[in-house]
DNA sequence: TATATTTGTGGGAACGATGCCATAGGTTCC
DNA sequence: GGAACCTATGGCATCGTTCCCACAAATATA
């Protein structure tokens, strides 16, 4: 042990309220008071208890007084995987809207496992945060929190509609716009590149993606909805198999970034040229999506804005436990790049009618 | 209110310790003992207490528990910004680290500022985290976290040289490397974009880069290294100007990327071939490098690794406070794309040694 | 002057869980 | 048969904070 100046040399054992009152030569209550700024103390009181705690490097303890007022400042934030820039933009603004409000952010990411998402919801509850963000993989997690009293909001997709609240985005219209983009640029077979059917994002972007080949008068083949996986490695595989096919589509509409990236990548790999041989679009815009040449057509959702809504509601939730539950739907915008052009000629086997 | 059948009504208060004790017609410290499995109790108790606990959906109180035991399962992890690819994988594997091992996240996003950051190790404190990982901005949050005794793990980049455990990656070595590679393929004007050189990343860096230079017999132009801000805008404006002026360099070495792809979209924009007349290496591989054509050189650190071992370090220091400070070296590796070739020999003056 | 009301302070009981200690019945061993 | 030990259980103080309450002094109102 080396040693230093007595005032360098931080106590062995961190200071308490008890021991700021000693020192400003109060109870404990009046140095509660004058720290907390509940009740009546005297200016002069509130001043030297202030200064005491200062010396002292006094810092409330959290556990203590939440134990006592039986309320966190604290939120649960439970994300699939932060890697996942839609998810990182998502925490970022939920947590950055809790700080703003005064509360801390416990970060779970469940990394797409259905026990680690339970897990994390008992972690939750074991610490009583005052609600939960999730993004949610399974019914599982939103229920037990709900059964516990935990207000959740469930962002991005959906497992427990109307028994709480969500903020979402309008995947229905997003992805009707985006193949509609598609046919009228005379695309007869596009294929969309899901990830899972039971999430809400899933089918509502496949039925968008209905709706418009309906509207378009073009007949929905079962071939050209394909499940890609979660991941890019997947996702290229899925595409490279669609994409060497003898009747391949001349349009692939990705129902996420990750699974853009991969049907990018296999295209590259197979020299297709885009959007001359093959027209690419995807749901959630990506960094990568504006920087490669042609630039890539897609829907951008603020995922930050989907967390700080999140939180927002969140808030008026817990102001107002008995409120009737609410979706808020943020609108999302297509972005039109040049991987989306004219279907070429020679693939076609009909004219588009508009 | 709706009415329900009565075992799908949660109770009004959450179960405690001491119902679930009723329950199961022992004490609490018995059934503290049959929950946790400290001690001694009879496996037919156990069973009824565990099946009480269920039956009332009880979960530990994690405040009251540490409020006891005098420490957390949790530690605080601060970063800079989360929509940052780098630290939103540091973060995620920081945080999976620690959920394997017992521990739940606080994370905070000090968004860059430096009293966000204070503000944020003072809620750390508060929460009595049993340590912190962080991406420092200043010295500042450091020297508070270990003044009230938290033990913090740098990473990263270093502030507290020495006081702390830190976890980096060999920045000058990996600088100067990128820097030799641009040398040997006959660039003599590199350029430098950087950020800040207050941290001990951009020095480090910048020193690395300096190194080659000197090794590779090329004189330094002060006016070749050039502060770029913090954000892409920034960046694309400064790579804008250095791109537009008579003499400029026929390399770019981004310090980040957020710089490089300031420096890419400003290339872009000024319709600058790359690599035929400009060549671009980067610090910090990004998933957009390995997609856009050509694919940019640069030097890949594993951000999720670092997240990993600096938690690892934590645990290390809670379990011998007293140790020697460390400072894990982890390596970083080159990876060469196309976006650096040989020099465009119009624009050159001397041609390479090697 | 008598009575409210406001201001200021301290005592002490919670909050929920743990873990030390006392107690006691059961084994084992010499 | 008693010392030593193991198993099993409950009582109770404790962690640090808050906040209700009682009390008192100062001030306002009747």
């Amino acid at each position: 042990m080396r040693h230093g100046s007595a005032d360098l040399v931080p106590p062995a054992r961190r200071a308490t309220i008890k021991e700021v009152a000693e020192a400003a030569g109060v109870s404990r209550s009046t140095a509660s008071r004058a720290l907390t700024g509940n009740g009546y103390v005297a200016e002069s009181v509130k001043q030297r208890v202030r200064q005491a705690a200062a010396d002292l490097g006094y810092v409330v303890d959290a556990m203590a007084r939440s134990l006592k007022q039986q309320s966190t400042k604290s939120i649960g934030v439970l994300v699939s995987d932060l890697r996942n820039e839609f998810y990182a933009h998502l925490a970022a603004g939920a947590s950055r809207q809790a700080t703003r409000l005064g509360y801390t952010t416990m970060l779970i990411d469940d990394q797409g496992e259905a026990e680690d998402e339970v897990a994390a919801a008992e972690a939750f509850v074991a610490l009583r945060v005052a609600g939960v963000v999730a993004t949610p993989i399974s019914a599982a997690a939103t229920s037990f929190l709900l059964r516990q009293r935990i207000p959740v909001i469930e962002v991005d997709r959906r497992f427990s509609d109307g028994a709480c609240d969500a903020v979402v985005v309008d995947n229905r219209g997003s992805a009707r716009a985006i193949t509609r983009h598609l046919a009228e640029l005379g695309h007869r077979r596009i294929a969309l590149l899901i990830d899972e059917d039971d999430w809400t994002t899933g089918r509502e972007r496949r039925e968008g993606y209905l709706d418009a080949l309906g509207a378009a008068g073009i007949s929905h083949d079962r071939g050209l909805v394909v499940p890609a996986g979660w991941d890019v490695e997947a996702a290229k595989e899925a595409a490279r198999d669609l994409l060497a096919s003898a009747d391949r589509p001349t349009a692939i509409f990705a129902a996420n970034n990750v699974l853009a990236e991969g049907a990018w990548r296999a295209a590259t790999e197979l020299g297709l040229r885009i959007p001359d041989e093959l027209s690419l679009a995807a749901f959630d815009d990506a960094p990568w999506m504006s920087m490669v040449t042609p630039g890539v057509t897609a829907v951008a959702q603020d995922a930050a804005a989907m967390g700080r809504a999140a939180v927002q509601t969140l808030f008026e939730r817990i102001a107002d436990p008995a409120a009737g539950t609410r979706t808020i739907v943020l609108s999302a915008t297509l972005r039109i790049r040049g991987s989306t052009a004219a279907a070429p000629v020679g693939q076609e086997r009909d004219l588009p009618v508009g």
